[in-house]
RNA sequence: GCCGAAGUGGCGGAACAGGCAGACGCGCACGACUCAAAAUCGUGUUCCGUAAGGAGUGUGGGUUCGAUUCCCACCUUCGGCACCA
């Protein structure tokens, strides 16, 4: 029969021609139906589509199939973002411009992301290195800077010596402080750079409670701003009485201050440090700045600072306390200046040890008479009762953080009714580091003109285009810069000769509204289309890898509310639900990559078993979001599956004769509906809860069962047709191709499946009518009882009692207790 | 050091609210079909033991009639943060 042969090829072709020509997945405005915007993360066109896209991708393309058979209007759009540097290497490396490459290389990842029989919606596409696209990037930008949330600033940034480029401080990552791209070793430059305020929304970003995301990364980004509750407090220098500010966390350990350390950067070492120790003082100064962040920021250094010979008043006690420089004190949180409180603070301990500077406890341990003895060998960091501290002593401390904590509170009142210092809050996380010293990048749409400063380019001029003619230095500098005319400009104030910003953005600004730019690409009169965003936006479901937890997913959420202030948009929150995949890896479970030659390729995969096979097998091998290593053997369970799948659909029963009667042949056809309901539940159960794999197990069950019932003679009865039915919807948002194939070539059933409505469950069908009940005697299993469903509780405990097994262990014993679960177990104790 | 996730057969994994551990699949073994092989179909497959039986979800304890699931301590792996004041 070869004319039924599977043939993954012809019909997955067939298929997608037709879809596209009919438009099957054009999502448009429709008000009679609840939205629902699936959105997956947009690929870099790096020239390939690579397996960890599909692992990411046909889940939530399922996904947004079974939302679409359950009666929402899917939008699912896909594009591109297409600025970064791969392009520019790629220039430099093979002479090519990054936009010829950027381009051939979408049009591949468009086929071949095509050949994923996907739902997208390509009328929606957007690309971010269109000029229409970075036109509103530039505009964005322009607004941020209007609304005072975009600032130009001097200060010291990670620079990746590789790319050439600033970073931002989300783009640093690990113990080496390597550049997030290439691995590389950043270094700190002073520069001049644009800024975003991130910081500002720093404490509404902590607030999750109106988006339903993964734990895993609401504690990521909680991690990642870092928020610090605590007291600013000023203390005064000796001389010329100036203000120190500092920030601690612990204001009522502030009797306990017996000296202060300053970063040597700090700006007030020159003011405060005696002449005297005016050289040693520049040594140290010296020394710590030729150290890599890496050497100086090692934990388990030995401590090293110099006296500068100044003296700082404490504000609460009016002592006398020294002022030192160290390299642990760090000029980029807080003020880069603190008090020092060896007794209870590890760090100042080792320091005051070494120094043999005085350790004055404040805070008497719980349970202890001597708070001298408590700090003998090591700072004290538990709860007690506050000592040595004028008017506090004898509040009491525990091991809350900030006002939670009695001491803390009292303190922070206390400082604040002097006037000496205040409440405050601190944060790890920093404003967003734009400039990007690169070419493939929206350009910045900053003018710098001698007369009026910054100012941005009038929003009728935009975009800003990047020019194409362009030379590439081998040391990898940025073109704009190097080109001979492209920088100058008039300034929009006055007109006179000025010059253009020639740093590019962070394409994760580009990245940051692409979800908007989706709903109208088009669109000219803005950045989108307000119908349209009134109708699709937020975002309902997201999905992608987790390691944009703290950059990415940050960024957007910033984005979102900066623009919502600005009056852009509505709403707190883009995303309202978030689900990351994990990761696929090599067969032999180490990260695929070219250099381990452990890569596996999706085109190859999809030539030999075809699309329907491949997004089978990855949703089935492993949980989603926990990610495990490819096999290639094991795919040829998913190769089977699909093919028993269309051997089952296309061709005739045989029946078996051993099935005569009436009444067993409505026992199978029984039993057969209540597989397929239960499997219908399951099924429903498992796409609301990203749960793949199991759907996939649960549909090669109920084949299993289909196949046995049709053995026992089910074929041609209503029930065989409606598990057919159900069977194929079920299976339609995993296998796009084969099931459309079935459903409207062997079926009959009008086209497409994928616009069917997904079915109910008939819970009556789906209900067990006789269960099997486990024995147990003191817990161990010793036998079991069949039971109709309903059987009373006595009943079931009696037949329990009565089977051979309990009897057996029972020994002659009477049942100490007996315990039934309904529907569950019976244990019996003696 | 701190925070988080995970440890289950030869392998990937399942167990939805504390109730039959190992669903589903890979692999393997045996059988059917075949001259033969592949494909396909069927049966079996946690370990020890011939068996009765016993052990078993990283380790050690605990709670419970009953623990992969809850609690405590620890070990290992992975991810994040880290002199953050």
């Amino acid at each position: 029969m070869t004319d039924t042969a599977y043939n993954h090829a012809k019909i997955e072709k067939k298929w997608q021609k037709k879809w596209e020509a009919d438009g099957l997945y054009r999502s448009v405005i429709d008000e009679n139906r609840p939205k629902h915007y699936a959105l997956t993360m947009l690929p870099y066109p790096s020239g390939d589509l690579h397996i960890g896209h599909w692992y990411a991708m046909t889940p939530s393309d399922a996904h947004a199939r079974f939302m679409r058979m359950n009666g929402y209007n899917v939008l699912f759009p896909m594009g591109f973002d297409a600025f970064g540097l791969p392009a520019e290497n790629a220039a430099v490396k093979h002479g090519i411009h990054p936009k010829e490459w950027t381009y051939a290389n979408i049009e591949r990842m468009r086929g071949q992301l095509k050949s994923m029989g996907a739902m997208f919606d390509w009328k929606r596409e957007a690309v971010s290195a269109d000029p229409e696209y970075y036109r509103w990037s530039q505009w964005f930008f322009i607004q941020l800077y209007k609304h005072g949330m975009a600032y130009r600033k001097m200060s010291p940034v990670d620079w990746c010596p590789n790319c050439n480029t600033t970073l931002a401080r989300e783009q640093v990552w690990g113990d080496d402080r390597h550049c997030e791209r290439c691995g590389t070793p950043v270094i700190k430059k002073d520069l001049d750079q644009w800024f975003f305020t991130t910081t500002q929304y720093a404490d509404e970003l902590l607030d999750f409670s109106s988006i339903d995301w993964p734990e895993r990364v609401r504690t990521l980004q909680t991690n990642w701003i870092g928020r610090s509750e605590g007291a600013s407090v000023i203390f005064k220098t000796e001389v010329g009485n100036h203000d120190i500010e500092i920030f601690t966390t612990r204001p009522d350990t502030l009797w306990g201050a017996t000296f202060m350390v300053f970063s040597p950067e700090h700006p007030l070492v020159d003011l405060v440090t005696a002449p005297a120790k005016k050289a040693e003082v520049e040594a140290y100064k010296e020394q710590a700045a030729r150290q890599t962040d890496i050497e100086r920021e090692a934990t388990d250094k030995e401590k090293t600072g110099v006296f500068t010979g100044g003296y700082a008043i404490n504000p609460v006690n009016g002592a006398k306390i020294p002022i030192w420089i160290a390299d642990y004190v760090l000029m980029s949180y807080g003020t880069g200046a603190i008090m020092a409180v060896p007794a209870h603070d590890e760090r100042d301990y080792a320091f005051a040890r070494k120094f043999e500077m005085p350790i004055v406890p404040v805070i008497r341990p719980t349970g202890q008479d001597d708070a001298e003895k408590a700090v003998a060998e090591a700072a004290y960091i538990g709860p007690g009762v506050m000592v040595n501290s004028g008017p506090l002593n004898g509040t009491s401390v525990n091991d809350e953080k900030g006002r939670k904590n009695p001491s803390i509170a009292a303190a922070i009142d206390w400082i604040e009714s002097r006037g000496v210092g205040k409440e405050a809050v601190n944060y790890r996380l920093r404003d967003w580091l734009i400039s990007r010293q690169r070419y493939w990048g929206a350009p910045i749409p900053m003018i710098y003109c001698e007369q009026h400063g910054w100012n941005p380019a009038p929003e009728d001029q935009l975009p800003v285009l990047l020019p194409d003619d362009v030379e590439w230095k081998p040391t990898g500098e940025s073109p704009l810069k190097l080109h001979p005319t492209w920088k100058n400009t008039a300034c929009p104030v006055c007109g006179e000769p000025a010059t253009r910003e020639t740093d590019t953005v962070d394409t994760f600004m580009c990245s940051s509204w692409y979800h908007l730019r989706y709903l109208s690409p088009d669109y000219h009169d803005g950045p989108f289309d307000e119908a349209e965003y009134n109708y699709w936006m937020p975002v309902d479901t997201y999905t992608g890898g987790i390691e944009h937890a703290t950059m990415h997913l940050i960024y957007t959420r910033f984005f979102h509310k900066a623009l919502r202030d600005m009056g852009v948009t509505e709403g707190h929150e883009p995303m309202l639900q978030l689900r990351n995949q994990g990761m696929v890896l090599g067969e032999d479970h180490e990260k695929m990559s070219k250099s381990r030659g452990n890569v596996i390729a999706p085109d190859e995969l999809v030539e030999r078993y075809g699309a329907d096979t491949v997004r089978a097998y990855l949703m089935f091998f492993a949980r989603w979001d926990m990610g495990g290593p490819w096999n290639s053997q094991g795919i040829e369970g998913s190769v089977r599956w699909v093919r028993r799948v269309w051997t089952l659909f296309t061709t005739d029963s045989v029946t078996d004769s051993r099935i005569k009667t009436d009444i067993a042949l409505d026992e199978v056809k029984r039993t057969l509906r209540r597989k397929v309901h239960q499997t219908l539940k399951k099924v429903t159960r498992d796409f609301e809860a990203f749960e793949f794999n199991t759907i996939v197990s649960a549909l090669m069950e109920l084949l299993n069962e289909m196949y046995k019932a049709r053995e026992a003679g089910a074929a041609g009865s209503d029930e065989w047709a409606e598990a057919l039915g159900i069977y194929l919807r079920m299976m339609a948002p995993v296998c796009p191709h084969i099931t459309e194939e079935l459903w409207v070539k062997h079926l009959g059933k009008p086209y497409s499946i994928h616009q069917q409505p997904w079915p109910k469950v008939d819970e009556e069908a789906a209900r067990e009518d006789e269960i099997t009940i486990p024995v147990q005697v003191n817990g161990k299993l010793r036998d079991r009882v069949v039971v109709p469903a309903d059987t009373r509780e006595e009943d079931v405990k009696s037949a329990a009692l009565a089977t051979e097994g309990a009897q057996k262990y029972m020994e002659g014993k009477p049942p100490k207790k007996v315990i039934v679960v309904r529907g569950k177990l019976v244990n019996i104790v003696v």
